[in-house]
DNA sequence: CCCCGGATATGAACATCGTTCAAAACATAT
DNA sequence: ATATGTTTTGAACGATGTTCATATCCGGGG
């Protein structure tokens, strides 16, 4: 066919310049022609390849979340609910300390006002909600599968939260070396907060 | 002096303009010359009263701030701690919720790297430390003051990161009808729940 | 009343960015 | 070899943040 052996197919080699440019530069530090440059083509290149650098940045995104989902990965199936969550907020924030630019990335990305999220990416999403759903639904079988969906999402934003904005080293975040035993304190209180209140 | 009294203070009209303009179209949607033309001045007028754009963004990050505070004012000085907390964290969705571009902005926003923050806004931040720090240590004298500084953090970042995620929209966020009701959730259980390990 | 001097405001010009598209280069079939 | 369709190219365009020589303003002294 086309195919040069040594050289991957283009998209694939745009996908890996630009998440080494985020890797090393952050998001905002990301241009596309350093990224066409890196990926050995011309600049206009990346708009045969993708519709515009924001898909290529979900391409990249993509990559990340498969990353992250294999992080929270299970590891041992059957130990209580407790430890796996513990387990699971431990390996997220790990993650985001190890992979910072890239785990920033996945949320500061913001598509164009009016463009929608594609489906294919919208599913990724669903990994990591299920991987927190498994050991609260084993936590709280009273509540239905429609609350534990919605408390599902709680949980992972409040550790994201104490995350995100400890990494951003904005004011009122954690410093970096308190992360792991704070989020350890926050799963703990959520895990056995829930007596005495009914919406709890 | 050489004051129109009509006319505020240059430095005055950009910020406004600038306030306006993100709140609404977002921080990514401020450009130089919009404001400028908002604000009656010349382009270059921006660059004799501030040193760049995100200076400017930085001091309507600090109005939003201070809009904050009052927002977490406490009403009720001597209502139980915990009434407080519920208190705190439904002020601050709900702020969110109505100031959605520009709450984004206060998070959204970075310098460029290896520039450092002011000083005077990083003092601006500890106001919203303080009104969380005031039920906490009712809540836990058991915690050293260290320790509680600690917690502190962790409780915000729980509940914005809850708000943060629902509010940008993205798949793993709550959808805003359920958001007020999860952080009740989420307080409750933060509050009772730390029992049993001497890290809660 | 005019003119001066310093502070202030102006906007044309520049560098850099994302994006487009006519043209060139390439691959394959006839 | 030639033709035909596909892919790649990079000059050009419009938008953006920033700079700086120039113009404008304004109070006070001749």
């Amino acid at each position: 066919m086309r195919n040069d052996p040594d050289k991957p197919d283009l998209k694939t080699r745009l996908i890996d310049a630009a998440e080494a440019e985020i890797a090393e530069k952050g998001l905002a530090g990301l241009k596309a022609r350093a990224v066409t440059a890196r990926a050995g083509s011309a600049l206009g290149g990346l708009y045969t390849a993708f519709e515009d650098l924001d898909r290529l940045v979900l391409h990249v995104n993509s990559r990340t979340l498969a990353r992250l989902g294999d992080a929270l990965a299970p590891s041992q199936p059957d130990a209580a609910p407790e430890t796996v969550m513990q387990t699971l907020a431990g390996a997220y924030a790990r993650f985001a300390l190890e992979n910072r630019r890239l785990w920033s990335a996945l949320f500061e990305h913001r598509l164009p006002e009016g463009v929608e999220m594609p489906a294919w990416h919208r599913a990724e999403h669903e990994v990591l909600i299920a991987r927190i759903g498994a050991p609260l639904a084993v936590l709280r079988h009273d509540l239905s599968a429609e609350q534990r969906a919605l408390r599902v999402r709680t949980l992972f934003g409040a550790v994201h939260g104490v995350v995100h904005l400890s990494l951003q080293e904005r004011l009122v975040g954690l410093p970096e070396a308190q992360l792991l035993p704070e989020i350890a304190a926050l799963v703990h209180a959520l895990i056995h907060g829930s007596g005495g209140k009914p919406d709890a």
